[in-house]
DNA sequence: ATTTATAAAACGACCGGTTGGTATAATATT
DNA sequence: AATATTATACCAACCGGTCGTTTTATAAAT
């Protein structure tokens, strides 16, 4: 049986990743927070040692949500561009287009907003970010393995650029919540890809 | 000759653009301008009616300056295609390299931060990036009629997805200041537009 | 099953500090 | 002297965070 204390503290990180993907980390306050949960402040400071600390809470169940996200559908067996096209439509179609940050991309939004105040957390933010830029590179490097790419392509450039177009996808989207840009991203990024092979 | 108080204000800006780049909108407090420019609070709130009033007007100078940049070396007799490119090397290399706003792209920043705080701030930084994508569409329509592109291309969609590109790219390299960023991006935004031809 | 003891959780007043902003006085500039 | 500009002092509101207390949940003893 899960404790009264878990859930409540499960719903504060539910509630602040809301908050923080909709308003940003500085213009959210703690008494933004409190209102979603109905909470009081010696009962969030009951959970959390600070701002900070909730930060890096909901920072985890960003990245375990995205986890489940991203790679649905993706089978190892799979040919190697076949799952990078996968996950490239599970990140634009599920996360970004499918709200479940409510609202825009956490990461991408916490990395812009946070560079110049927390190198600590910004850190945090590029791992995970430059984690997603080497599988795709492996992912690359098997597929050409298997002789389905052109000459003399840069692996970890490519990866790197994808990121970069799905970052660009997350800011231009968070701002205007227009799905087109999706639509439309995924469509170049697919066209893109396609030239890649041989 | 220029007035005194027009040289502190075009000072202020100066400041408030480097500081909005650096360090963020909300993250950077009116008392932090105050004290790069020297100013005192009755100094500076004699020219700006507030802090959104001066970031309007930072605004204005980062796009003056933008449109500078921007456009260097961009004859307007070349071919639309090479206009194209020269744009994009100039954003990436001279605005996004050239530490041109201290830091950083202030449009790309100020989209993410305010998004979801300002309506009214957002939509005037969506005008510029809608010129920006206007102004691509047109240039590919016109290579299109020269007969140099392929068919069925989606040009305002195409014109859109070069402008998240460079936006990711801002994106991460604002957080990293790895130029091998800017690099990178400039090399397969040059070899996507390159898929473009015929 | 009810009572009792203990621990977990939430409350709400309060803290020092900072926020953006204002009124007024002093000082340059013209 | 008139005006434009800057300094000083101050404001209410809000910030993140602390603290002692009260309430609520949990489990042990009856």
């Amino acid at each position: 049986m899960v404790s009264k204390g878990t859930q409540t503290r499960q719903k504060i990180v539910e509630k602040g990743l809301q908050l923080f993907c909709l308003k940003g980390y500085n213009n959210t306050s703690v008494n933004d927070i409190l209102q979603a949960t109905g909470l009081t402040k010696g009962g969030l400071y009951g959970h959390f040692a600070g701002k900070e600390d909730l930060w890096y809470a909901v920072y985890n169940d960003a990245l375990s949500i995205w986890r489940k996200v991203v790679f649905q559908g993706i089978q190892s067996n799979a040919a190697p561009l076949e799952r990078i096209q996968t996950l490239i439509e599970n990140d634009i179609k599920n996360k970004l287009g499918g709200n479940v940050f409510g609202g825009g991309c956490f990461f991408h939004r916490m990395l812009v907003e946070l560079s110049g105040q927390s190198d600590a957390m910004c850190d945090h933010l590029m791992r995970g970010f430059k984690q997603l830029a080497d599988l795709l590179c492996t992912w690359l490097k098997e597929a050409d393995q298997q002789g389905q790419l052109k000459e003399n392509l840069d692996f970890s450039e490519i990866a790197n650029y994808i990121v970069i177009s799905l970052n660009g996808a997350a800011a231009l989207h968070g701002s205007t919540r227009n799905p087109a840009i999706l639509d439309q991203t995924l469509r170049q990024l697919r066209f893109y890809i396609r030239q890649l092979k041989k």
